[in-house]
DNA sequence: TCTATTTAATGGTCTGACAATATAATTTAT
DNA sequence: ATAAATTATATTGTCAGACCATTAAATAGA
């Protein structure tokens, strides 16, 4: 007979942790539909035997998960919400600065990502998705010939994002809508943009969206892996060496 | 003279929001080592002026972001971590699950991703690297022979997962970590996985562990795309039509 | 020196109150 | 009757203070 009885870790869930749990399930499990309103806290306080103190705890970690919204005031209250692409975003925002993600891999990861989505969009796209690829490589090249910096790299990442939105992939949508986030705050710089490098730009985007519109896949991945590697190598001439932290 | 200020609606951001935010950027811009823990609660709240709930509420919010992880007693506290992938994986789960994403659209997600990622891997691998690639494909045969469906579910998933290990692109590596949880879900069953399937799965991840082996990144992309359409392929073939939702 | 006990520090939880806010209900003016 | 102003009310936001639970350090004892 062994003397010790082998007992695991005695598991310690916190009360707010519970709560959140039991009611993330139930929001995700489909039983309450989207717009609907929890009960009000005193009311979640007292069905659930928690203080008001604990389900507050419990509302805020859903709220932070996008998985509610709260307002105040009579009629008021949390209401539940479809999670989006923001809560990813966010959390790849954190991961990027915490982790000290450089650029170049930042960049790398989408070189590996946009090709790939390109050729979806030529593929899925719809006459709407189209138009507004080609929206936003007018707007691209109407920031261009401005001298508004910020301006051009918010278009060109939109011009981007829009790429990957006629893939209608919603999961590649959300990872390119969150590393531009950091791509952008990285890239709005003067040096990286230089006119040269814009027209280089707005040529290859020409190209990209003239395959997306002949529903042509392999060139438009072709041609999307292109960009993004010159785009990755005109950065690395600009910046040349060091630095390259994205905080 | 206009009659309206045209005053947009004010922003009442909430104390423990404002606290966070503060803690948050404090953490990031790398004033704070990890490791570290910061003032206890009651400190904190006489140093912001804020009552210990409100304080309690902030870092909750910066423990769902991965930034602190709190511990009772003596000599605990919040202290400063760094966040990992671990809560991409949560929001890209949540994402999923709210999303009503299906496992179609999941799986041509992997299919855009693991391919580069192969790549990657096999210009950028260790010798440590394959040789957990390598384990990481004899565990696979183990549990195949075996009868147990969710260990060769697992092992599969392992497997890809080392792969992109290899590629050291932690963007990469976070993202194929989320996916595969829904992956893994939803693919446990006894249909999706005949001895036939599961051969055929072997033998392929075999060719694309040479390629990496033999640093060579166009083999393993185009071995690794094959391989991921194929999968495809038989998960449509086994469950035809309906269901096919991730929850 | 090692072990058991006590003490202290910290987060976890509860209670109750009041403030701030947004909507609903009511009253008043036109 | 309708519109505008006022009041009431429901809800979250915040605070203060207490006590509980847990952990580790300090202490006492063998």
């Amino acid at each position: 007979m062994d003397k010790t009885l082998d007992i695991t870790p005695v598991n310690v869930p916190k009360a707010a942790d519970v709560l959140a749990g039991i009611l993330r399930e139930k929001i995700l499990g489909g039983n309450i539909d989207e717009g609907v309103t929890l009960p009000n806290e005193r009311e979640l306080g007292t069905q659930s035997g928690l203080s008001r103190a604990s389900v507050r705890e419990a509302l805020r970690i859903l709220e932070g998960e996008g998985l509610i919204t709260t307002r105040i005031g009579r009629n008021g209250g949390s209401a539940v919400v479809r999670p989006t692409s923001a809560t990813i975003e966010r959390s790849v925002g954190i991961f990027i600065r915490g982790q000290r993600i450089r650029l170049d891999a930042v960049l790398e990861t989408r070189s590996a990502i946009e090709p790939p989505s390109a050729r979806f969009a030529a593929l899925h796209r719809t006459d709407a998705d189209l138009e507004e690829i080609q929206k936003a490589h007018v707007n691209l090249e109407r920031a261009s010939r401005s001298d508004d910096i910020s301006g051009y790299v918010r278009a060109n990442l939109d011009w981007h994002v829009q790429v990957v939105r006629a893939s209608h992939n919603e999961l590649l949508i959300a990872f390119i809508a969150a590393i531009s986030q950091s791509v952008y705050v990285a890239t709005d710089l003067e040096g990286f943009n230089s006119l040269e490098v814009r027209n280089a730009v707005i040529r290859a985007h020409r190209r990209v969206t003239d395959a997306i519109e002949a529903r042509d896949g392999e060139a438009a991945a072709r041609r999307m892996s292109r960009h993004v590697s010159a785009y990755i190598a005109d950065v690395q001439k600009t910046q040349s060496n060091d630095g390259n932290e994205l905080n």
